[in-house]
Order: structure tokens, then sequence, then C-alpha cells
DNA sequence: TCATTAAATTGTT
DNA sequence: AACAATTTAATGA
């Protein structure tokens, strides 16, 4: 679980097919393409891998793959709040990129994937040169606001089975496009910290749900199989 | 490939 | 928070 990763050493130049993923590669003009594509890698990371870790100066701006990240922040107490699940397609860091700074929390991987780091200097040279880079950029950040908004929504809800519910909606809904992977790898320990709440109630709450046909529990993980169900808990009084 | 053991995770109290 | 039961991973014959 404390492995960490280093993008230097174990990564490789990216496959035509893994650069065709990259969306805000098109939003380039060609000769910043050669550019940004110049200075892109990627490396395996394996389940439990850490990404960036708090503290640490940043030299790439990441970018998911495959697989899928979380987002968590140390707390004072040496606990992990999760903050958010981050899907394929997803970019992150550039808050951090932006000023220069150490990164403020940390980003490990949920199961097995690739992920993709551009240097630095040429994130910032890209800020300076292309227009449709500052404007993905501006979406992603908007998208981040979003997502910690919708956090402290759950945050404030009462009822612990509904809690846990939508924090699996929210880590799933940007990850299950048609044909995406179902089973979540996340133990119940990490699941409680995701939603604030002890192991043993997130495990009260995946009994329930899984009474309730929406998700199968797992060793190790979980099968989502109503994810409607998931989004709308709470909403209709049941 | 199988049996044994250790470690991780889950289900309960 | 602690415990037992279950599952997985690792090891070596």
């Amino acid at each position: 679980m404390n492995t960490s990763l280093s993008l230097r050493q174990r990564s490789r130049a990216l496959t035509s097919d893994e650069l065709h993923q990259i969306r805000w590669l098109t939003l380039l003009t060609p000769h910043e393409r050669r550019r940004a594509v110049e200075n892109l890698r990627v490396a395996e990371v394996n389940p439990g891998e850490f990404v960036c870790r708090t503290g640490k100066p940043v030299t790439y701006w990441f970018g998911v793959i495959t697989g899928l990240f979380k987002m968590s922040a140390d707390s004072f107490e040496g606990l992990n709040v999760t903050f958010t699940g981050i899907p394929p397609g997803g970019w992150f860091g550039e808050g951090t990129a932006l000023k220069r700074e150490a990164y403020r929390y940390n980003i490990q991987a949920l199961r097995e994937g690739l992920i993709a780091g551009l240097h630095v200097e040429t994130f910032h040279w890209l800020l300076d040169q292309s227009l449709g880079f500052n404007r993905f950029v501006l979406k992603q950040l908007n998208e981040r606001l979003g997502q910690f908004i919708a956090a402290r929504e759950i945050d404030r809800m009462s009822n612990p089975n509904v809690r846990v519910a939508r924090s699996l909606a929210a880590l799933f809904n940007p990850v299950l496009y048609p044909g995406l992977e179902s089973v979540l790898r996340i133990t119940q320990q990490e699941l409680a910290y995701l939603v604030g709440l002890s192991r043993q109630r997130v495990n009260e709450a995946l009994a329930y749900w899984s009474a309730q046909g929406a998700i199968q529990v797992e060793y190790g993980g979980l099968r989502v199989l109503d994810l409607q169900a998931l989004q709308q808990a709470g909403l209709n009084p049941n």
C-alpha cells in the first residue's frame, strides 16, 4: 500500500492508441501537439500505489488513461479523507501545478491502471501558448469544484445508508459510461474513510443495498448492479 | 499443481 | 474496538 510511483524510472512513451484517448491534444495546433507529445510519459500502476503524495514537489500534471484513482488528503490525525474518484480522461494537479507548489493531496490507484504525466514546464508552456488548452484546464477546475460541492452535500446527509449510496454513485458516475467495468475494487475500510463513517456502519449499509439489489458485495470490492438506485437514494422516501 | 501459512478483509458483537 | 471466520496471496515441495 505504500509504494510510490516513480514516473521517471518506469515510464515510457505513449502508443498512438493511448494518445487518442487524450482529448485535449486535439485542441492544440500541430506544433503545440508535437511538443506536448514529446513531454508526455505513461506508467503502469498497481492497486494501492501512490502517484503523488502531499508535500512532494510538482513535476508532472497527471492524467488517467485507464483505471480508477482516488484523491485524498492526510488529515492532521494521519487519517485519510477521500475527496473524489478520478476516472479515465480525468486530469489533476493543475491547481498546484499552476502555483508551482508541492502537492496538497495524495493520488492513489484503486485498481491497476495507466497514468500519464505531462512535465510541468510543458504544462506552463501550453498555458502560455494555447487558448484551447486553457479552456480545457478551466473546465477541469470547474468540474473539480462541482465534485467538491457534491462531496459537501453528501456530508450533510444524515442517513448513513443514503450517504454510502451517494458516495458510491459519485465515485462511479463518471466511470460508468456504457460498457465500462462495474466492479469497484475498494475495501470497506477505504469506503469508510470515503464517507466518513465507521467500517461496521458501512458494512451494514452495504448489506442493505445488497438486499435492495443495487449492489453485490464481494471480497475486496463490490459490483454495482443498479447505479440509478444509488444515485437517487434519499430523493424519494423509502 | 497442491498443501501449508501468512496476511488481508469481512461479518459480528 | 475487538474477535472469529473467510478469502486471497505467497511459499515451497
